[in-house]
DNA sequence: CTGTTAGCGCTTTCAG
DNA sequence: CTGAAAGCGCTAACAG
C-alpha cells in the first residue's frame, strides 16, 4: 500500500497506512515516548515502504528550533576560510546540524543583508566572519539574542564571544624571530585598513616588536595590503620604487606574501639572500611555493570546531564562560628566511 | 508601543500594534493584495519599531518553498569549488535564494545522508556534485521528484541535467598541444578510479589523442592520482621509480600536477627542460609556482552560475531543455612546457 | 501504550 | 480594501 508518488508523504499518510494516529507516528519518529514493539514495527515499515521524510519546516515552527546554524564568512580565496568551513562542517555534522552558507565579499551592506535572512530563516545560530563587529551587527543579533561567535578576532561585545589566533602575540614572535636571525631592517605589508586581525592587531605585534629591539621603525618600510596574491604583488612593487629595500618582510598574509615574493624574484631578486619573508597563516600554498614560505602556522579548522561547539553550549543554554578562545600558533621556519651576520 | 525584547515578535503581534488583522499584516509583507495607503504605512511602522522579520518555516510550511538550494560538494581543498560556490552563491542571491552546504568528503555514505537531510529541510533545489551517480542518488531526488543539477560532469539521468567542461575534449586539446609541441613521449598522472570526469573522461581524452597521433600508448607512463598536491608528488615518485620518463605529461588536475612539479624539482629535473608538465583547471595556485603551470583553463564560477540559473528554471517548472550545458575551455601555455625539436 | 486536540507563524480563500 | 477562518506538517500536553 504505497501513497502517490508526485508529492511529499506526510506523518498523516503514514498513520494512515499503519493505522495508528499521528501522534503515535510521531512518537516512533522521535523515540520520545514507549511505543508498542509491534506497532512500531508497522509505523517504521509504513514510513520506510513510502519513503517518509519529516517535514523539518513544520517540525521546526512548533520546536522553535532549526537545527540550522548561519555561516558568514567574506570569501574562499583566502584558503583560510576552506579550514574554518571544513572544521565547522564536521563538528556541526556530530550534532546533527545544518549548515547555512552566506558570502559576504566582506561588505557591510551584505552581512546585514545576511544576518537578518539568517534571523528568517531561524537559525539557531550563527558563525560570524567579520573584519569588525559594528552596531548594525549588533543590532540584529541582540533582538532577540540569537547565539552567535565571531571568528578571527576579538569581540568587544558581552554577548558575542569569538574564537580567533593570538594575532598581536604570533605577530610579535614572527618578528622577534627575524630579529633572532639577525635582521635589524624589517619592513611590513600589512593587512587592509579596518580589518581588526589582520590590519591592526598584526600590525601592533610587529610594531611592538621592533620596539622591543630597540628598532627604529621606518614608517615607510610599512606598506599596505590586502589578502590575494595580486594585492602582494602590488604592494611589493610599491615598496620597490621607495628606494632601500629591507632585509627582511613581515607579511600580515601568505596570499600578499607569495604575491610580494613573486615580485621580487621578478625584479630579479633572491629569496631569502635578498630578502628574508615571514608570512602568516600557513596555507596550503605556502609549502608549496619555491622557496617554501616562512610563516605563522594556527588551525582554522580548529578555530571552526572550538566555534562550533561554542554555538552549540550558547543554543543550549549552558552559556559559554570562556568569553574568547585562543587557538595555539606556532612559528614556522621555513626556507624563505636567512640568517643576516652580524 | 513595543514588545518584549526575549522573544521573536510575530506577525499577530504587529497586527495587534497596528490594530489591523494579520491578513492585513501579510499582504504589506507580501505585497499581494492592495492595501489602504495610511493603513499600510502603520503596518509598516510597526513592523520596524519592533524589528520584525517573518518566519521563513512557517511560510516555507504554507507555501511549501523554502527559498533554499543545497549544496553537496566534496570538498574545498581542491579550490575549484571555491570558485563553484562563489558563483551559486552570487546567483543564488539574486534570487533570494540561500545555500544549505553539505560536505561529503567524496564518501557516498555522506552524499545520501545531507541528501536525506536536504529533502527533509525542504531545500527547493540541489546542485551535486558527485564523483558518480549511483541509485542510490537518484532513489532520493525522485520521490516525489526535487529539481536536481549535477556539476562537473555529465549525467546519464534523463530528470538531472548537468554543467561542466568538456572533459574528454579538453584534455584531448591539452595532449595535443604537448604533441604538437613535438612530443612524443607524453605521461599521464589520471584521476581517482570511480571518478567519472578527471578519472575517466580526461583519460579518454588523452589516450585518444595518442591514438590519433599514431603513437604507441605506454602503459606504465598512466599512473594514478588523486586530486591533491601530495598524491600528486607521490604519483610522480611512483614514476620516477619505473625507469625511462616520458618528457610530457598531462596532469588530471592541477594541484596533483603541482605536487608532481614539485618532486620532480626535488629529484633534481628541470621543468620544462627535462620534462614538461600540463594540468588541468588553472586554479590560482598555477599562475603562482614556477614555472608557471600550463594547464586547461575553465571557469567553476560559470558552472556554478549556469546551474544555479538551471535549478531556478527546474524549481518554477520552465525546464531546462538543454540537459547538458558545457561551459568553454582553453588551454593555456606557461612556461611548464617547452617545443622539443624533432 | 494510544488517540484527540491545540497550536507553532504564516498564507490564502471566502465573505463582507 | 479588510477580517475571519482554515490549514500547511508536526509536536506536545492531556485524557483515557
Amino acid at each position: 500500500m504505497k501513497v502517490v508518488n508526485s508529492v511529499a508523504v506526510t506523518i498523516k499518510d503514514v498513520a494512515r497506512i499503519a493505522g495508528v494516529s499521528i501522534a503515535t507516528v510521531s512518537r516512533v519518529i522521535n523515540n520520545t515516548k514507549p511505543v508498542n514493539e509491534e506497532t512500531r514495527q508497522r509505523v517504521m515499515a509504513a514510513m520506510e515502504e513510502n519513503y517518509f521524510r519529516p517535514n523539518a519546516m513544520a517540525r521546526g515552527l512548533v520546536k522553535k528550533e532549526s537545527a540550522l546554524i548561519g555561516i558568514v564568512i567574506p570569501e574562499f580565496k583566502n584558503t583560510v576560510f576552506d579550514d574554518l568551513i571544513d572544521g565547522i562542517s564536521n563538528t556541526a555534522k556530530f550534532y546533527k546540524y545544518d549548515i547555512l552558507l552566506c558570502l559576504t565579499q566582506g561588505e557591510l551592506r551584505n552581512e546585514i543583508h545576511y544576518l537578518n535572512l539568517l534571523r528568517e530563516k531561524q537559525v539557531d545560530g550563527i558563525i560570524l566572519s567579520s573584519s569588525s563587529l559594528k552596531p548594525e551587527h549588533i543590532t540584529i543579533i541582540e533582538r532577540p539574542i540569537i547565539p552567535c561567535i565571531l571568528v578571527g578576532q576579538t569581540s568587544a561585545v558581552p554577548f558575542i564571544p569569538s574564537v580567533h589566533v593570538d594575532n598581536f602575540s604570533a605577530s610579535y614572535e614572527a618578528v622577534i624571530t627575524l630579529i633572532n636571525k639577525g635582521h635589524r631592517k624589517i619592513g611590513m605589508i600589512r593587512g587592509p585598513l579596518g580589518d581588526n586581525a589582520a590590519g591592526e592587531d598584526r600590525l601592533r605585534g610587529y610594531m611592538a616588536a621592533i620596539a622591543d629591539a630597540g628598532i627604529q621603525l621606518q614608517p615607510n618600510w610599512i606598506i599596505p595590503g590586502g589578502f590575494s596574491v595580486q594585492e602582494g604583488f602590488e604592494a611589493m612593487s610599491l615598496m620597490l620604487g621607495t628606494g632601500e629595500l629591507p632585509t627582511a618582510l613581515f607579511v600580515a598574509a601568505d596570499r600578499t606574501a607569495i604575491g610580494a615574493m613573486n615580485c621580487l624574484q621578478e625584479h630579479g631578486y633572491r629569496i631569502p639572500e635578498d630578502v628574508s619573508i615571514m608570512g602568516f597563516d600557513d596555507i596550503d600554498m605556502s609549502s608549496v611555493v619555491r622557496p617554501k614560505l616562512s610563516t605563522v602556522q594556527y588551525s582554522s579548522y580548529e578555530i571552526g570546531v572550538t566555534a562550533t561547539r561554542g554555538i552549540m553550549k550558547l543554543i543550549r543554554g549552558e552559556g559559554t564562560n570562556t568569553q574568547h578562545t585562543v587557538v595555539p600558533h606556532r612559528v614556522i621556519i621555513r626556507d624563505s628566511i636567512k640568517t643576516v651576520e652580524l
